[in-house]
DNA sequence: TTTTTATTTGCAACATTGTTGCAAAATTAC
DNA sequence: GTAATTTTGCAACAATGTTGCAAATAAAAA
């Protein structure tokens, strides 16, 4: 994971890379992205990083990662949005994230599973298939 | 799809076999269901429905349907969440959904493509998995 | 480094969405 | 039919998300 120094020259790097300010709440914001082993929604800012920053900032930070493509957003049967970092290889109009997620039906945290790719689904005929999302409920790792 | 006399003959029956008192908003509210023919999420009753019953009344009666095992929820990527009915292989305390969700780009349009099997898939070990939720976005067969 | 320009932030105000308690209305049981 | 039970609508509130705009900050230019 690496020194907060070298955590911090990370995300500088990754800012610089997608042509963004480097800003307190960015930065902020991609060190509890990064220390956090799941996915985020967005009450779990205000509830990490307390009032550090305004609610309507992290709306508009998160807005800036999803178009810049350095997060992606996993869907969910709740009204919350859960958002993870994209992997390096994804970009402002390509995103690779062809992977599974879990959500541990015990200690809630959602995470991505790098590793697990989606598997190849065969759609009635007619329809167009553009991307596969998979959400996979469950027992995770550490809770079993 | 049959009259509105057997369709509403077909919810009253839905609602006996589920123990529910067959009322007016239940009853418009599983005809909405099964006139549309995709899922529906919150918004859609007070646009199709007017403001013929109170919001309140929409999201109890909706809660109720999910307990009951009439309708399921599908998963988004935004705040909305939507609702489709189930099979009537589904029971209160067993669901059956085990088919894949389609997301049309172009006319929003959520559907249940209920002849499409989830695929199976190879978790890391450690995982325990429980139910498998699949979405694929892309263009359905009316607007291809 | 200092100044200029462009971007980001915080606040206020508002809109939308979801929840709860409770009395009136409707449905079911008797 | 009446009584018991359930459901509904309203009011009040809580939580979540959006927008305009001026002040603060960061990047670019001098
Ligand atoms: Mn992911
Ligand atoms: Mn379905
Ligand atoms: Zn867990
Ligand atoms: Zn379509």
């Amino acid at each position: 994971m690496g020194t907060k120094q070298q955590i911090t020259e990370r995300i500088s790097a990754l800012l610089r890379d997608s042509k963004l300010s480097i800003t307190d709440t960015r930065v902020k914001i991609l060190e509890l992205f990064m220390r956090s082993n799941g996915a985020l929604e967005h009450s779990d800012f205000e509830k990490l990083a307390g009032k550090s920053f305004d609610r309507v900032t992290v709306y508009r930070t998160l807005q800036t990662f999803l178009e810049k493509g350095i997060i992606h957003k996993i869907p969910t049967t709740d009204t919350s949005v859960r958002y993870a970092v994209c992997k390096s290889e994804c970009t402002e109009h390509h995103h690779h994230d062809h992977h599974v997620h879990f959500k541990c039906e015990n200690c809630g945290a959602t995470t991505c599973l790098d590793e697990t790719d989606v598997p190849s689904i065969q759609l009635p005929k007619g329809y167009a298939m553009h991307n596969v999302e998979v959400v996979v409920n469950g027992v995770c790792k550490s809770c079993k």
